[in-house]
DNA sequence: CATAGTTACTTAATCGGTTAAGTAAATAAA
DNA sequence: TTTATTTACTTAACCGATTAAGTAACTATG
């Protein structure tokens, strides 16, 4: 069975294929009748307009791009929730690109979108990312962008972010009121501006607190899950800290391995807050306290960003530096 | 600046399009200096071929599509890690749409399929699809359909699964072994081909063990969260089961959430085993004994299927089923 | 009544590639 | 030497929609 074109059904109803598009796209040139007997037609034959004709013609995909580290985190997971619950809103695809933290296979991802494949683009950067590097600025100025989470700084355009600093600061200030004396941080990678966020809201907490910050409680880590297993591991081994920040959900979930390990005792020996979303967080040994991002309130809001964009060219994406606060929920790894 | 075409690079060179084009995929039509020269040019001005011309023009898109119930279950995220991993690698591109469990909206989805698209389809059914009702029957004959996880078992295509009744069985005779004599299973959808299929090797396990089939022991859910929790309460005080086999990753947490509100001790009181790919179940409180579903190598598989299918339009899609087995994990909710 | 405007269409160009068919020149075969 | 074949291209049709421009019939305006 052939698919159903704007041709097959221009021939049985003895129109042109002009009048058929425009009586589908309720153009006010058809008359009312026709409009009907075309959109009867089309409907009782099924046809649905070939996505790749009409993008062509109109330069325009209805389609954007998600482009992120990974999909098993919770975090992402739920931002993916958020976007594509917009994106069905409004009629747009949603191409899902995964670049695993690796910047090369980001940037080669990101190359591909020379081509118009897609309208917009939703990106939460790998840690190794660097602005500069990278054809994102270039990128930026031929699509609407919308940074979530990992952003780039740099770049003159949309972020929506939680109040990364802010959020570390209650964290450690929270640690610090349950006792904590020597905090360690366990950073994702030097170059994401929301470690380096998070990290300024930690040293911030500390100072107030009139606490040292010793020259090795901020540690950083990679791509690596066994590596950063072992290398968390050593930290705490070494440092003998009372209390951890887990700017991630991986390392959090490392921690628990770790102390499982090493034989620590949570949290009478180590007091734990971990950046994540896990729904499982109530329900750990001992339950997790988070600082819980609103990953489905992010994801929304960047498409909705987006979307604004793309329906009014002259909506300032630039400016458009979005902050949704995290809420720090107290369980039982921080008690006293 | 305007988008690189093959006709700029036609004009710069003075040959015509076709000759750029053939150049671009190495034709032999076109000499060896010739098709060099194309190419040093079309990479020094970054051109990326438009997507939607070239699709439009061979009918094909390198694009499939994942249509799944939802992406924030640990599940259908590693699955998509593992679809996502072979798309990669074939070049192809990767749409994402959620059905959010209501069958109408996978129905409309999958519509829009009928315009190509995609080349092909993954899917993981939603709890209502019913297979009769479905337009899948008649979209597998135009298009490759891949069914992961929630199959149809109707529809003569291509199906990878996981070993449900077996895996079923093993549980449930793991917690006969563990000393339960009143074993309760909650089900996600009497719907569902896995569920049915995981009933049956808990009814058959509680057979040779010369267990009775208590007529309420089976309960099901719908895609309602928080009803899902009152009802699992409810059964959970109603019944005063012994075991209880959680058939979907949800299930297995509303179980912690129930115990924690009503005050049962796990697994003094009640034993569980979860169908779940949570990372955190070994952390849990206590900690999860899972039929671990082999979700990475499920997405993988079926990828690959697709891919073989689009490769050779003779492959026989409709005979592949594969079957990966589930591991069962055992932890301390089901300790003795 | 002549002209302008509106209505409801059609014709044809277009988007950017791909590809069947055509061609001129060079090479090989008869 | 003539014909056939190969090489390396070009021309033009095509994919299926959208849309600018054109047109015939009818209506309104001065």
């Amino acid at each position: 069975m052939e698919n159903v074109t704007i041709r097959m059904l221009a021939e049985k109803l003895q129109l042109s294929t002009a009048t058929i598009s425009k009586a589908l796209n309720n153009s006010h040139e058809i008359s009312e009748e026709t409009r009907k007997r075309v959109q009867e037609l089309a409907k009782e034959l099924n046809y649905v307009p070939n996505p790749y004709a009409s993008s062509l013609r109109k330069k325009s995909s209805k389609t954007i791009a998600v482009v992120i580290p990974e999909v098993a985190d919770s975090f992402f997971a739920e931002a993916i929730n958020g976007i594509e619950a917009v994106a069905k809103e409004k009629g747009y695809h949603v191409l899902i690109y995964l670049t695993h933290e690796n910047s090369q296979q980001e940037q080669a991802i990101l190359n591909d979108f020379q081509s118009g494949r897609v309208d917009g683009i939703l990106i939460s950067v790998t840690m190794e990312t660097a602005a500069s590097e990278h054809g994102l600025a270039h990128l930026s100025k031929e699509l609407p962008i919308v940074f979530f989470d990992r952003v780039c700084e740099e770049l003159p355009t949309a972020r929506v972010t939680t109040n990364d600093k802010e959020a570390a600061f209650i964290a450690t200030r929270h640690l610090i009121e349950r006792g904590c004396r020597n905090i360690g941080l366990l950073a994702a990678s030097q170059q994401l501006s929301i470690i380096r966020q998070r990290i300024s809201g930690y040293e911030k907490a500390l100072k107030e607190a009139g606490l040292p910050l010793s020259p090795n409680a901020v540690t950083y880590y990679t791509n690596d899950t066994v590596g950063n297993y072992k290398k968390v591991c050593e930290t705490l081994r070494q440092h003998r800290f009372d209390g951890i920040i887990a700017t991630t959900e991986k390392l959090a979930t490392s921690v628990y391995e770790a102390c499982e390990t090493l034989g620590i005792r949570m949290p009478d020996e180590l007091k734990v807050v971990g950046f994540s979303n896990l729904s499982t967080a109530r329900f750990l040994q001992p339950s997790l306290t988070t600082v819980a991002q609103p990953a489905f309130e992010m994801g929304k809001t960047a498409a909705t960003l987006l979307f604004r964009s793309l329906k009014n060219n002259h909506f300032p994406l630039a400016h458009q530096q979005v902050e949704i606060p995290s809420q720090l929920v107290i369980r039982q790894s921080t008690a006293v």
